[in-house]
DNA sequence: TTGTACGCGTTATCAG
DNA sequence: CTGATAACGCGTACAA
């Protein structure tokens, strides 16, 4: 807690010149002897630069921020095992913001921007308001966006695709014979809640089910809030034979509720999630979940986002990610796990498959497909390697 | 991502000079007419003050750092909760590292400080090395450590007591008539896993049980390791009637190998989990946990990191957070949860029993029993209320 | 009340 | 290869 030795004191310690001193300490060519009682003064005293007097000469603070709505989902746990080794290869440093799906705090991080105090950030807003969209076109360091925004917004854009995601599930259901298939949601006003809602009513359409308001419920995107919607589905509606949920804590949620009331699962309810985080797999039954890709999206945004800082005036580019089925004793009975099936593989048009080259982005030829107007170069992510769990655990 | 502009862009946009501009913009007294002139120029402008260049200049960031062993223990999530509200209400902004345990990265977070990006830190260890506390010493601002640092050491320190806890679970089993109380463990480098394996030991002998190596095996903090650990336990030993696990993870782990095998919790093996993360209370079944205070020991950490803020020459200080037992279906039986048993209830001696202060730290009389030698006052953290889950949830 | 000038700790430029 | 010196953007004595 002293306080601390400048370049100045080891100058004097050393008896040579700041600018010396700053030289050796950059590793700039300087004569040996210099170097060594420079470094020798430096030693003794503890020094250790001052990054703020630093980064405001140099405008680099070798930081880079990434924002999630909140830490407690497994979700941005995937990202950040992703991001955070892309990251630090590249030498910088990974902060983490947890604003709980505020939008001030989202709007107050992306102010800290024009602080100064990392050169970058990436976000995964939950909702995207006006007020985002016109902060982020003049934030003053570069940012990437996990989620969709509104399109033509000039912004590095991570996407995850929950309009197949949802499809494959309900097409997985189908095909199980299911015919009366609920739906657990999250809130409708922010973006992943209502294009999963959409995406719902769709995929029973080109099924041939009807909608039934009946068999829909709308709560939070936790645990708790996915038994009691469960738990309120299932006194209204009777004959219910399937449980698409929003994501997968929604579906543990779901899982309790089912357990409790003593209907077998998959046999009288299958049920499917979103996300397919840890504790899809490690649930019991083990979940049937849509895996939107998040270890490849926060891959994929921490490219992006270096990328940006390497060149500041190249285009904004869109990801999008895939989504996969992976199947799991709640709707595949004996527990048996069966391969994963990808959209390409699911879906009828069976619209080319892509072919996976590791740890890099598959970019298509031309502009995106929704994106044509905006001229940006759109890209497809291709399947990351499973993120190894850190050597420890807890306190 | 235009080049932003400074207050001296400002004072020439508004014809005054700079010092009027800070002034304006620090809320010094200035004429009216001047204020209305420099805001509406910084407005026309989006300007945004330069956090860095203000803060070589104030020393001062109003960051503060949280730096965790591994983002995806839910207890760290706990943590955060509870250090979150109390840093941003005292007007600092929480960032959040995830070291993984490595003990470079802690190191480098530590060093960062040396760096003035943050005005101070809270960090919780899974192993404290040489070097650790050599850091600590030597670190330029605040550092509140969560977890135990060797006595004598002079830092600001909150512990959980899992000496304690862990007699708690064996004294519980005990009580339940189990005699044969396996133990699966975490590394035993770390400190935690030092302490319980300690802990276990102590324990058994006080209720007159054998110490038998068969029945412990050491692995890691996580769920896939404790699964891994229960299976080459339950090979390896028979009769086992009961299993204390060093984490809830490990306990998880453990549920879904003695479900595997088809042995019934509680009935044929009762299961003790520790750290009553959310994961006890909802997974299959209901898993029995020692609490040791995560949410209160976060709340003491950013308290103490606060008062120290203000105060940069107190004495450091010792808060000790009492382990609690909440019993769950693993050891109960028909899933119904009984009352919380506290460490002054169990204990035969009846260590006379705290009264909780909602909200607040409870300073006991003169310096804490193990440290009298170094004069620390110590305190005892009571309860805080569960920390509320923010809305939303997943992209 | 307002403006000038200096310092915070570094890096970078330019003579020597 | 080295040493003075000018920025970087802001806060603030001190002078006007």
């Amino acid at each position: 807690m002293a306080e601390g030795p400048t370049i100045n004191t080891i100058a004097e310690r050393a008896g040579v010149s700041i600018a010396s001193v700053s030289r050796v300490l950059n590793g700039l060519p300087t004569r040996q002897e210099t170097v060594r009682k420079v470094l020798a003064a430096a030693e003794e005293l503890g020094y250790v630069r001052n990054a703020v007097a630093r980064s405001l000469k140099s405008r680099r603070t070798n930081q880079v921020a990434f924002a999630m709505a909140d830490i407690g989902n497994p979700v941005y746990l995937a990202m950040v095992r992703q991001i955070q080794p892309v990251l630090k290869a590249a030498g910088y440093r990974l902060v983490l913001h947890s604003t709980d799906a505020i939008v001030a705090d989202e709007i107050d991080v992306l102010h800290s921007l024009g602080e100064r105090y990392v050169d970058g950030l990436i976000m995964s807003p939950l909702r995207v308001t006006d007020e985002h969209l016109k902060t982020i076109a003049t934030a003053r360091a570069p940012v990437v966006i996990i989620g969709s925004v509104p399109d033509g917004t000039r912004v590095d854009n991570v996407r995850a695709d929950s309009r197949t995601g949802v499809r494959l599930a309900i097409d997985h259901l189908h095909g199980l014979g299911r015919r009366r298939i609920g739906f657990l949601n999250g809130p409708l006003d922010t973006v992943p809640g209502a294009a999963r809602a959409a995406a719902y009513r769709e995929a029973l359409k080109e099924r041939g089910l009807p909608y039934d308001e009946g068999i829909v419920e709308v709560g939070d995107f936790y645990r708790a809030e996915g038994a009691r919607a469960a738990r309120a589905l299932l006194d209204r509606a009777a004959g219910v034979d399937a449980l698409m949920c929003a994501n997968d804590l929604i579906a543990l949620g779901a899982l309790d509720v089912l357990r409790a009331a003593g209907l077998r699962v998959p046999e009288d309810v299958a049920v499917v999630g979103m996300d397919d985080t840890d504790l899809a797999a490690a649930s019991w039954p083990s979940l049937t979940s849509v895996s939107l890709g998040s270890a490849e999206r926060g891959k994929a945004a921490a490219e992006l986002l270096l990328d940006r800082l390497n060149d500041m005036d190249r285009e904004p580019r869109l990801v999008t990610v895939p989504p996969v089925l992976v199947v799991r004793a709640s709707t595949a009975g004996e527990g048996a796990e069966r391969r994963p099936v990808s959209a390409g593989q699911a879906l009828s048009a069976g619209g080319e498959a892509s072919t996976p080259r590791a740890g890099s982005l598959r970019r298509t030829t031309g502009p995106g497909p929704d994106r044509e107007s905006t001229g940006e170069a759109a890209v497809t992510a291709v399947p990351v390697q499973a993120a190894p769990q850190p050597k420890g655990g807890t306190p």
